[in-house]
DNA sequence: TGACGACTTCTACAGATGTAGTATCTTCAG
DNA sequence: CTGAAGATACTACATCTGTAGAAGTCGTCA
């Protein structure tokens, strides 16, 4: 199994919607979470549960009790998780590199008119 | 189970290290692809077999008996693969929006000087 | 012709992920 | 005090992923 270094810590599809949900209204209990995600999905409450649960494992939420009931704070910001995540793509699919990943954007025709020129502003105002 | 549109696969990171080989010295035989991954895995040939017809199976490869030998093609670009798998990560991380992405990635310094000035290079004059 | 090597298909199994039921416990309203 | 509402912990199970062994088949070389 791919070993990476821990810390490096890569979510799962639904354990995504969980903690854009958690972000959203930390500190949040497991009902919380549920009434975020609305009609996003059609959970059972014990599933949220369970994976909260295995969250808190992997070390992505930490949680505490306040009374009978956990409430979950994450355990890392969502510019984190996203660098570990962008990290992930750009190891499996563009060979590890930036470059080769904004190469395929711009050439590849990823962006729409309106996205380069928003990121050209952004970069070179940025840059200046 | 989230059931995006059947096309849309999504490679898992052994998958990738697959494909990679697969793209790089196709039309190939497992043999190949093990000789090809080099030692950048300690996989059993039987591995990458299985490995190989699992991709056969999602549609990520075709493949042609030769003798007794199978023989690998990809069935799809690894532009193709590349853009699903950037597509998933948008859905995941990053509210299905390119825009929050290049967002995320300018404002976050996520890239280099070398790299702004190159993606700039390349917007600009791809722009004109 | 028989052993060796390369290939194939089958089977296996552990850990991760998706999804949820069940049994139990806590609390508050009557 | 009792029961409903809601929380928890445990258990379960299918599928996917990572990894590979076992057994059978075929061609070749001595």
């Amino acid at each position: 199994m791919a070993q990476r270094k821990r810390k490096d810590l890569q979510l799962s599809e639904a354990e995504w919607k969980v903690m854009h949900a958690v972000w959203e209204c930390a500190p949040a209990t497991a009902r919380d979470v549920l009434d975020t995600l609305g009609d996003e999905t059609e959970w059972a409450y014990t599933t949220v549960k369970t994976m909260m649960t295995r969250l808190v494992d992997k070390g992505a939420l930490k949680t505490k009790m306040r009374g009978n009931t956990s409430v979950y704070v994450p355990a890392l910001t969502k510019n984190h998780a996203r660098t570990s995540a962008l990290r992930g793509l750009l190891d499996r699919a563009f060979g590890g590199t930036m470059g080769s990943m904004m190469h395929f954007l711009v050439e590849e025709e990823k962006l729409t008119a309106k996205e380069r020129r928003e990121i050209l502003r952004r970069l070179s105002e940025d840059q200046a």
